[in-house]
RNA sequence: GGCCCGAUGGCGGAGUGGUUACGCAGAGGACUGCAAAUCCUUGCACGCCGGUUCGAUUCCGGCUCGGGCCUCCA
């Protein structure tokens, strides 16, 4: 088994992993707020770590991978209002949107996809250890963390607790022993219409950090392996994640604390409250699935990574010549001679899950391919398998191909094959027998016009 | 203001104390009935100023610029 690397922010360096079961690792990723259809950034850290579930699961580990949901949070009261909707119909919605668009991706489901509404009871019990323990305390309904109970608190975020300015807003700032104290429950406030029964007696509701210590820990327990998320997160949320469940728990939440870069459309991350927005639904229209996802790979994961119609572009006609290696290699096993670069590149996998690394070990292998004669497509299939894009082996549209081609066939005989779309003149010809030729990722794909 | 990250060719993006990946785009060539695909060749790229060193894009310091977080944010 390959020894597999991967950066720690707390530890602010590429550590070994090291799974508390040696033959099975748990990842938990923070999932998106559902009170809006989500974005293309949104969906990094799903890309990211499903397919860093597939590398682990190739290196013979078994993988358990949580992702929640947000589905209680203000921001959803707040989006729901306008509406005239409840908020729990507005989050359903948006999470039904978030299923949908991410199985459009094509990497299959996290194992246990959590929503905040159902993990209250989890949620309760937490705050109940925190209240117990002195490391939280209530005060007219809503129930704080108390930041300066934790001696190890700012570790994570590598953030001197004298430079923090943190604070819930300004009506929770008066209840506050400490400014620095962050909500675990909120009471439940006027024009707010979801809410559960506390043992303190209080109606109200969960605050968003203290959703995901319990979830994960529901599927995970306290001390699993890795914990993801996007990079903005790790101040507050992670820091206060961590912080709640070793307080609550006396043990790290999680051992190994991996964070996204941010995917920037014209120089600036993408989010919704900065307005350069790219849905994630549109993205997948424009471009398909195979070119978003090997997109992502092209730049490393914690690095920032330029969304535009170029770049995307420039990972569509990635996308293309793989699938061209791809549809014109024989089925069966690639020569010994071969396998060191398949090897580099799950090595580079192994060595802080390094794709734009991989990618290029990925060319080396299909240029030797193309190069070569009867070179088996088994270590190509392994490689794109792990990348999350073996559908690269099956056409789009390969029915209305195989009619199409036929047709070409009878006409001329030519040598035609899927790339005819490329052909300003096949197409004229294919419209004059009534098929549109609609471009998808890495190729062309026909419909009865 | 504080903490952190980055600055690589037309674009994207790895990496390295001494021959600078890979992809896309471009140019030339091969092959091909035309295309497509594929192959070969090719391109004054490492922000600025100092320092360390036989030698720095790579290490150190400063500067400039960009980005993330410090408030909801993947």
């Amino acid at each position: 088994m390959r020894q597999i690397r991967l950066h720690d922010t707390r530890r602010g360096a590429v550590v070994p992993l090291q799974p508390r079961d040696p033959e099975a690792v748990g990842i938990y990723a923070c999932g998106p707020t559902v009170y809006a259809r989500i974005h293309v950034g949104n969906a990094r850290p799903f890309v990211v770590y499903s397919l860093l579930k597939r590398f682990l699961e190739h290196e013979g580990y078994a993988v358990t991978f949580v992702a929640n949901i947000t589905d209680v949070n203000d921001k959803i009261y707040d989006a729901a209002r306008p509406l005239g909707i409840p908020s729990a119909e507005l989050a359903a919605q948006m999470s039904a949107h978030y299923l949908e668009d991410t199985g459009r991706l094509g990497l299959g489901r996290p194992d246990h996809e959590p929503l905040a509404g159902e993990t209250v009871d989890g949620i309760l019990d937490l705050i109940g250890a925190l209240l117990a323990n002195g490391s939280a305390y209530e005060v007219q309904g809503d129930v704080y963390f108390r930041v300066r109970s934790d001696p190890a608190y700012g570790q994570l975020a590598h953030r001197s607790i004298d430079d923090m300015d943190q604070g819930e807003g300004i009506e929770g700032a008066s209840l506050k022993e400490d400014p620095l104290d962050f909500a675990l429950w909120k009471a439940q406030k006027p024009g707010e219409d979801t809410a559960w029964d506390t043992p303190w007696g209080t109606p109200g509701r969960p605050g968003w950090h203290i959703e995901c210590s319990a979830m994960a820990e529901q599927f995970l327990g306290v001390g699993f392996d890795i914990h993801g998320g996007g990079n903005d997160l790790t101040f507050p949320h992670h820091e206060n994640e961590a912080a709640q469940t070793r307080m609550a728990r006396g043990a790290e939440l999680a051992s190994i604390w991996m964070h996204n870069g941010m995917l920037q459309l014209s120089g600036e991350k993408m989010a919704k409250s900065v307005g350069n927005i790219a849905s994630l639904a549109e993205v997948l229209d424009h471009w398909g699935n195979e070119a978003l996802v090997l997109f992502f790979s092209t730049g490393h994961y914690r690095q920032p990574i330029q969304f535009s119609s170029e770049t995307m572009d420039q990972a569509l006609a990635r996308a293309r010549r793989i699938r061209e290696a791809a549809r014109r290699l024989a089925p069966g096993p690639s020569p010994d001679d071969m396998a060191p670069r398949r090897e580099s590149f799950f090595d580079a996998l192994a060595d802080d899950y390094n794709t734009p690394r991989a990618l290029a070990e990925l060319a080396e292998w299909v240029a030797e391919a193309n190069r070569r004669e009867d070179v088996g497509d088994g270590d190509l299939r392994e490689m794109l398998g792990v990348l999350g894009l073996e559908s690269l082996f099956a056409a789009a549209g390969d029915e209305a191909d195989a009619e199409a081609l036929e047709l070409l066939a009878q006409r001329d005989g030519a040598r035609a094959r899927k790339d005819f779309a490329e052909s300003d003149r096949l197409r004229d010809e294919l419209a004059a027998r009534g098929w549109q030729v609609r471009d998808g990722a890495g190729g062309a794909s026909l419909v009865r016009a």
